[in-house]
DNA sequence: TGAGGACCTTACAAAAATGTAAGTATGAAG
DNA sequence: CTTCATACTTACATTTTTGTAAGGTCCTCA
């Protein structure tokens, strides 16, 4: 799942920040490309493999296996096996999982706000020009 | 500031979800490596170059120049340069930057509650084994 | 005139994240 | 006995992020 230095001083600093810093402790977690949007669909509930797959445009597969299985390895997901044929497998949010709700809304709040924001700023400058 | 292709898949899969999901926008603004233990200095009061620099161990000048004129354009923070000589600069929070402090607090207290949780599971397991 | 401090910048290199393409395993169904 | 669908894995390539080392400017003070 990893093939990180540990002793690189990029490493090093990354787990000084963890270690001091809650907030990018949990951005250690869930700060990628794809987790966030993972976690959106699944808190909806269940899903399988291909579902979601199907949901996140763009996502390879390779990146998604990679992902939920970083997201199980931190228990914020659970991995359910069907023995059946074609292989079915359900993912599915942990407790600790699914308490990530109010951050993420918190950090939509924040993205729309500030988008706003930005946008007006921009329009504010264009109108002096 | 930025080299990148906006032609490659990793950048149109970026900026998708960034449109799609106002949490992944946001990370996108504070999700990576110093920007939010910056934010957490910043968010103590106003702080110049050095003093930051000095806080944050292990970061090298380039590194928080880099960071802080990206926060800059991203109208986190702003800077005010006095026309001293040694220079003196002074970075603070923009009142956008400032409502980053909910988002930074509750990211903090899931971190916190996702490692006690993860460390009691270790417990159990050694428990049981 | 030349050393010094604060705040950057540049060219380069290493490391990490992401993406591409092609496999693998399973057992049922045709 | 070949194909199919699902859920992955693997080897490799590209892109992005982070770090290293060395400047560069400004004016002041000795």
């Amino acid at each position: 799942m990893k093939k990180t230095k540990l002793s690189s001083t990029n490493q090093l600093n990354k787990t000084y920040l963890e270690d001091t810093c809650m907030g990018a402790y949990a951005l250690g977690i869930i700060g990628n490309r794809w987790k966030l949007s993972i976690f959106f669909y699944l808190n909806k509930g269940p899903m399988r493999f291909t579902e979601i797959k199907q949901s996140l445009q763009g996502i390879t597969e390779r990146m998604l296996a990679l992902n939920l299985k970083e997201m199980e390895r931190d228990q914020l997901i659970s991995r359910t096996v069907f023995a059946e044929v074609p292989a079915r497998v359900i993912y599915e949010l942990t407790p600790i999982g699914r308490e990530l709700t109010p951050v993420w809304e918190m950090l939509g709040l924040w993205g729309r706000k500030h988008k706003q924001a930005v946008e007006a700023e921009v329009t504010v400058k264009a109108a002096v020009v």
